[in-house]
DNA sequence: TTTAATTTTCAATATTTTTTGAAAGTTTGG
DNA sequence: CCAAACTTTCAAAAAATATTGAAAATTAAA
């Protein structure tokens, strides 16, 4: 596998995965080629690399800006606009994990508290329905927590150690 | 709020939810139905309930039972098929893990392992690419033991622990 | 067997999501 | 202020995904 085809390997695939993840192809495509490339480059070499158009590739960037994981540069003397990414892995985790936590879980866990709040009534249904989702909120809870704490912090000793622990 | 809408946020939640997920909302629903429902559910209760109709529910059904967390079961002395599903959130949480790790994970592992072993040739370019995707390889692999060790194996006390520690 | 109950399949349809591209908006050098 | 360079917006079109429903397949009781 030459560089050519390594490139446009890892970007197909991060742009499917992305899919996967509830992000839009053009976008994990756009934050691949940021991510793996060495200079920063502009909305018209973005369009070109990947075949999108203008309009999908700026509603795209911003929205990757607005996660935090994709900065505007600006090369002097030149009045385009630049693009690079968050080269970190790491910080790129959290930013991923902050903001998914922020659209995903944190609404999810408002809704499962509300229900599992709901008074019993002796029935053996809703009996059953406030169980199962102070369950499931028990649970989403500590994944926001993980998410937010393991995930986001700088100890990245904690994950180390945990998986020589146990893998 | 009382049990009918405490049960339909419920599910409708779920719904969206699954759908972030990569879930599609009827998989999800469903999930969600014989989740809170104390007793198994026939094919025609599941479709009167959702609101949806006959072909979607089987072909849902059946995946969810792919996915381990539904079960076909019989009543003595009928015909149709009852279901319900795995009511423990641990496994649930498992059983998920599971999927995702198979479906997403291990083939982006495979790529990103592939990508980040091609032979560096001097160039900037290439040496970004590698080093991207060796950095995000690890990453992968690492996240994928933690959901399959750490979420999946019965030591729940690491997860407290853990939570206790860094909240 | 035969038949009736039940489930599965899958082409057609509907819905949702993404993408396009041209017009409107913004910024900056002259 | 004007005009050129560039970016954003958004209605319309395309693509992707989910759902329907009726025919085919399966199952089991008689």
């Amino acid at each position: 596998m030459n560089y050519e085809e390594a490139k446009n390997k890892f970007i197909s695939t991060w742009g499917s995965l992305g899919t996967l993840w509830g992000i839009n192809k053009a976008m994990a495509q756009i934050h691949a080629l940021l991510l793996i490339s060495p200079d920063p480059l502009s909305m018209e070499e973005i369009m070109e690399e990947l075949q999108i158009s203008r309009g999908n590739t700026s509603m795209n960037l911003r929205q990757l800006i607005d996660w935090g994981i994709v900065f505007k540069e600006n090369k002097m003397g030149e009045r385009k606009e630049y693009f690079t990414s968050e080269k970190d892995v790491q910080e790129l985790s959290r930013q991923i994990a902050k903001e998914r936590s922020r659209r995903e879980l944190k609404p999810t866990i408002k809704v499962l508290k509300d229900v599992s709040n709901i008074k019993e009534d002796g029935t053996a249904k809703t009996e059953e329905l406030i169980k199962q989702t102070k369950a499931l909120h028990d649970m989403a809870d500590t994944l926001d927590i993980m998410m937010n704490k393991v995930i986001g912090q700088d100890h990245n000793w904690i994950t180390k150690t945990l998986v020589k622990l146990i893998k």
